[in-house]
DNA sequence: TTGAAAGCGGTACCAA
DNA sequence: TTGGTACCGCTTTCAA
């Protein structure tokens, strides 16, 4: 491969010069600069990552650590920050935490090592004090979904109540007037602030009763569970808000097998958008703005890394309430 | 950050005999050696991956090159490789090409320039000539669900065609007498394989018609499209492979809005492995062993950056058929 | 068994 | 506007 001595050779110019022209940096005449640019295209030339990097500029490299990338909801997320990341000459590492605190500390340590320029991180388990630690070696954080209020960190949120309150209050348009909510796991912030908007909603109903709340595990097999344990106690229920769109998968199949019909006997609504309207009927959800959360993401690291001045605080974005066929109307 | 020279002051050494210790290559004395690691410790020492990269040691880094991280299919194989990245000391950088020749070459170029120690990449539209340029600047290959006959190319392919022929043989056994399938772009290797396998089976078969193979396009809306195609030229058809899941699914959907009950009136078969359970009834499917599949990709790629003895052809994996509901005998 | 020193391919400061 | 050159942190001969 051509290093950048060869083309100054065949550019009969310095390295230096070379550089400057590379980096736009310094003064270059236009004719020098035009001979470098012609040399380097005529040994296609590529700087090494690995010179540049360890002589102080920065590997172009940003990490997105996610719990696990199976989880429907990060692809998403991984796809418009690599497409961000990738338009801004960066590239993307992809890390799986699990939410395991250990495996997260041993990514820090590698990416630290490889001078990664910034992480994203989505995480239930992070603590401020690791997001401080690794700005104070100077590497730019941003959160994703894990608010930590109080603390110089800067993190992209969903305004999950307002979300939730938008879910429930839509079941009540529909006419709904027993609404449960099975809800995802509360040491989980966005789960916690789901159940609040409900909360809310819904404690001033007539019908409300705290046992309308059933926990689930934010997968598939808990919204079935849920979904037949909230039957038993509430055979009344006809409307649910379910913590995430998995979860009303599994509500959907059970109340399928306990032979209600949605929309007609019970409507359902889910949260996060990634359902794919795979199902019948096709699931209305509050869908979290990720692709956009992503893009968002991206550019605040690009900030944070170029030392552009941005608040380090919770950004919020809106959710949206997508109506499908699981909570229409009856057609009377 | 501590460097190698920090830690040779400390132990008391030189920056040699530090370089050996961390690389477990020449003689050390054991009591040096204790003396470097505890140096280590104590200073946090961690080795600057860009040096070592630059002084001709590899990057420890490989890249995943997928058409869309959105497509279900790819987040079990990144999932995996990643796990087995990270076991091995290697970090996965992950890459969208959407198929598109330029971005991959695109990708090419980015990742040469990084030292990228290895390359795995799901294609359909590279050609062999792309991969032995790479080659021939000894990047490491491996080519998942693309093979490459003839060349002197490591590829990983599940066996489609038997995997089809299972699926159809399948619904032979649960009683279907006119099965159509509804075939992926038959650009791709992966959707004329399923094909074949259909054909091999059905051909034989009294109600066989070329016009009971309809393209989809491998996602929902095309096989709910292809269905309703279908069942207009053949009323009677009782039993459907869908060449993905996807498809399957838009297939169920149009299924249930022609009011047809599955599996009772048509049963229906998918492909891929893919479909979470999610659907009622839930589909049954041929699954590629994908995660499978990412790890042996991993150890492929491993061996190849070792330059340990590997055979450069395509390397076959089974499919698995998978009965779940939606292909059920009726209870009778 | 250990150390000195020459790179690896850039960047950036200082002079010219 | 350009060139010379001292690093950046590590690996790897070659000698001692």
């Amino acid at each position: 491969m051509a290093t950048i001595r060869d083309v100054s050779k065949l550019a009969g110019v310095s390295v230096a010069t070379v550089s400057r022209v590379i980096n736009g940096s310094g003064y270059v005449n236009k004719e020098t600069e035009k001979a470098v640019r012609d040399a380097m295209k005529a040994l296609n030339y590529k700087p090494s990552v690995a010179a540049r990097t360890l002589a102080g500029k920065q590997s172009s490299t940003v990490a997105l650590i996610v719990p696990d990338i199976l989880n429907p909801f990060f692809p998403e997320i991984a796809r418009s920050i690599e497409d961000a990341a990738q338009e801004l000459g960066y590239t993307l590492v992809l890390c799986n935490s699990d939410n395991d605190p250990d495996k997260e500390m041993n990514y820090f340590r590698i990416l630290e090592s490889k001078h990664i320029d910034g992480i994203i991180i989505a995480s239930y388990t992070i603590v401020p004090r690791q997001i401080m630690d690794l700005q104070e070696k100077s590497i730019p954080v941003v959160v994703i979904d894990n608010p930590l209020p109080g603390y110089p960190i800067l993190s992209l949120v969903t305004k999950h109540r307002e979300g939730a309150r938008k879910a429930v209050r839509h079941l009540i348009d529909q006419g709904c007037r027993k609404i449960a909510h099975i809800c995802g796991p509360l040491h989980v912030y966005s789960a916690r602030e789901r159940a609040l908007g409900y909360e809310e909603v819904c404690r001033g109903q007539g019908n409300f009763a705290p046992s309308l709340i059933y926990p689930g595990d934010f997968r598939i097999d808990g919204g079935y569970e849920a979904m037949i344990r909230l039957f038993e106690q509430h055979p009344d229920i006809d409307g649910v808000f379910a913590g995430n769109d998995l979860m009303a998968i599994g509500a959907l199949k059970a109340l399928y097998h306990m032979g209600k019909s949605v929309p007609d006997d019970v409507k359902l609504i889910g949260y996060d958008g990634i359902s794919l309207s795979m199902v019948v009927p096709e699931l209305s959800t509050v869908a979290q703005p990720m692709s956009k959360m992503g893009k968002l993401a991206m550019n605040f690291l690009m900030k944070l890394i170029r030392k552009e001045p941005v608040e380090l605080t919770i950004h919020e974005l809106e959710a949206e309430l997508i109506i499908r066929k699981s909570t229409s109307k009856p057609v009377g």
